[in-house]
DNA sequence: CAGTCGGGGATTTGATCATATTCTGAGGCC
DNA sequence: GGCCTCAGAATATGATCAAATCCCCGACTG
C-alpha cells in the first residue's frame, strides 16, 4: 500500500520518477492494444483503481486520454467500454491504413540505416519465435513493435501518430481474430519488406507494407461480417 | 433518458446539464483552434482555473485531452504550451490533408442531400459576410464550420476525426497567417466545391477541396519559412 | 569598482488524494 | 404497473505535498 516511496528514491531503473497518470496510461493502453480487455467489455474507474492499484485521479486522466484516442468509448450515460468494431469502421481503417502505412514504409525505405535494419530483423525474428511457439501476446506485441519501428524510421511524427491511433481501434479485434485463426496462417510479408528497404526499393516497400496490412485487416473484416460478435 | 442537450448549451442560463470537463474542453478547444492562445504561449492549469472559473480537475482533464490531440504540447518538465509549427510539420499536415480532405469531399459529393447543400450555402454566405467586414474570428469560425459540415456529410467518422485533429494543429498558425495576410486575399473555392457537389461531380469536388486547402496551407508554410516566429 | 555567475530561499505550479455531491439504474412497495 | 427509495458509481472540490522556477543577494573576477 505504501506506494509513496516512489518519490524519495529516484533509483530503481526505468519507469520510476515519471508521473502516475503516465504509467497508468501506458499500462491501460497495452491492456487494450493487445486485447487483454475484450471489445465491448465495460471499464469502470474504480475497477481499474483496484486492478492497477492506483488512485482515482490518474485513472480518470488515463481513461479520458484513451477515449479521445478512440481506444475507449463513452457510452452516453457515464459508462465507458472498449468499442466494438463495425464493418463500416473497419472499411475506414483499412482505407486510411492503405495510405498511411504504405507512405510511412516508403519514407522508411528512403531513410533506413544499417542499424535500423538490424533492429527490424531482430524484432522480426522475435516475431517468428512467437509464431512458432503460438504465443499470442508476444506475436501481437512484436508485430506492433515492427510497425512502430517502421514509423520511427520514417521520421514523420504526425503521420506516425495517426497510424498508432488506428492500432488502438483495431487492436482488440485483431487479438480476437488471431485468437481464432491462429498465428500460423499469417504468411510473413515482413521479410519482403525488409528486402525492399535494404535495396532502397521504396515503391516495393510501400507495396509490401500495404499487402501485409491488408492481409491482417481483411481477416478482421471477414470475421466481423461473418461472426458479428467479436 | 433522452438528453437532447448535447452541445447546444445556449439555453437555460448557465448551460447546465452536461459535465463540466466537457464544457471546459469545448471552450479551451475553441480558444486554441481560433488562435485566442498564440502558438508558443504557455498554458497553466491554475491560470485556466481562474480564467474559465472552474475547478482544477475538469481543467486538468481538458488539458490532457488536448495534449493527446496535438493541440497542446507537453514541454518536458511539467510545462504545457501551444506548439509552434515547424516547416516539417506543416509539410506533413499538407500531405495528410491532401489525401483526407479530398477523399472526404469526394464522399460528401456522393451523399449530399439538398438540405446539406442549403446548410453549406448558409455557412458560406456567413463566411462571405465575415470576409467583407474583415472579421477575423468569424472568418476562421465559419471556415471551420464549412469543412466540418463537409466531414459530417461524408459520413466517415474516423477519417473526419483525423481531419479535425489536424485543424487543432494548424489552427493557431492559421490565425496568425490570416491576421497578417488579411481575409480578403483568399479567393473562395467553396463556391466551386458546392457546384461540384450539386452536380454530383465527386472528382471535381475532391479537386476543389484540395485546392482550397492548399491555398491556405501554402500561405502558412510560406509564413513559417520566412518569418520563423509565428 | 562594476558586472556576472552561482546559491538559497520564497513562490508558483503541478500531482495526488480523500471526500462531498450528484446522477444513474434497479428493485421493492403501494 | 408505476412511483419511490436506495445503493453504487462518477463527477467535482479543495487541501496537501513535491518540485521546478524565479528572484535576490553575495562573492568572485576582470
Amino acid at each position: 500500500m505504501n506506494d509513496l516511496a516512489q518519490k524519495s528514491g529516484a533509483q530503481s531503473g526505468a519507469g520510476a520518477g515519471l508521473p502516475a497518470h503516465q504509467l497508468i496510461y501506458t499500462e491501460l493502453r497495452e491492456l487494450i492494444l493487445f486485447g487483454e480487455i475484450a471489445p465491448g467489455e465495460a471499464v469502470t474507474i474504480q475497477g481499474l483503481c483496484t486492478r492497477l492499484g492506483a488512485g482515482m485521479t490518474p485513472v480518470r486522466e488515463a481513461i479520458r486520454r484513451l477515449i479521445s484516442e478512440g481506444a475507449l468509448e463513452f457510452q452516453g450515460n457515464r459508462r465507458v467500454c472498449v468499442p466494438l468494431l463495425t464493418p463500416a469502421k473497419v472499411a475506414e481503417i483499412i482505407f486510411a491504413r492503405q495510405w498511411l502505412e504504405s507512405h510511412l514504409a516508403l519514407r522508411a525505405a528512403e531513410r533506413a540505416t544499417p542499424d535500423d535494419l538490424r533492429a527490424l530483423a531482430q524484432i522480426d525474428s522475435a516475431l517468428d519465435r512467437a509464431i512458432d511457439r503460438g504465443e499470442l501476446h508476444a506475436y501481437l506485441q512484436q508485430n506492433y513493435l515492427f510497425h512502430g519501428k517502421i514509423y520511427q524510421i520514417a521520421d514523420a511524427p504526425i503521420l506516425a501518430e495517426m497510424a498508432e491511433r488506428l492500432w488502438l481501434r483495431f487492436g482488440p479485434s485483431l487479438r480476437v481474430m488471431i485468437g481464432r485463426v491462429g498465428t500460423q496462417n499469417q504468411p510473413d510479408k515482413h521479410r519482403a519488406l525488409m528486402d525492399c528497404i535494404r535495396t532502397g526499393d521504396a515503391e516495393g516497400a510501400a507495396r509490401a507494407m500495404r499487402e501485409d496490412m491488408l492481409q491482417g485487416m481483411e481477416h478482421v473484416r471477414a470475421m466481423l461480417e461473418r461472426g458479428a460478435e467479436p
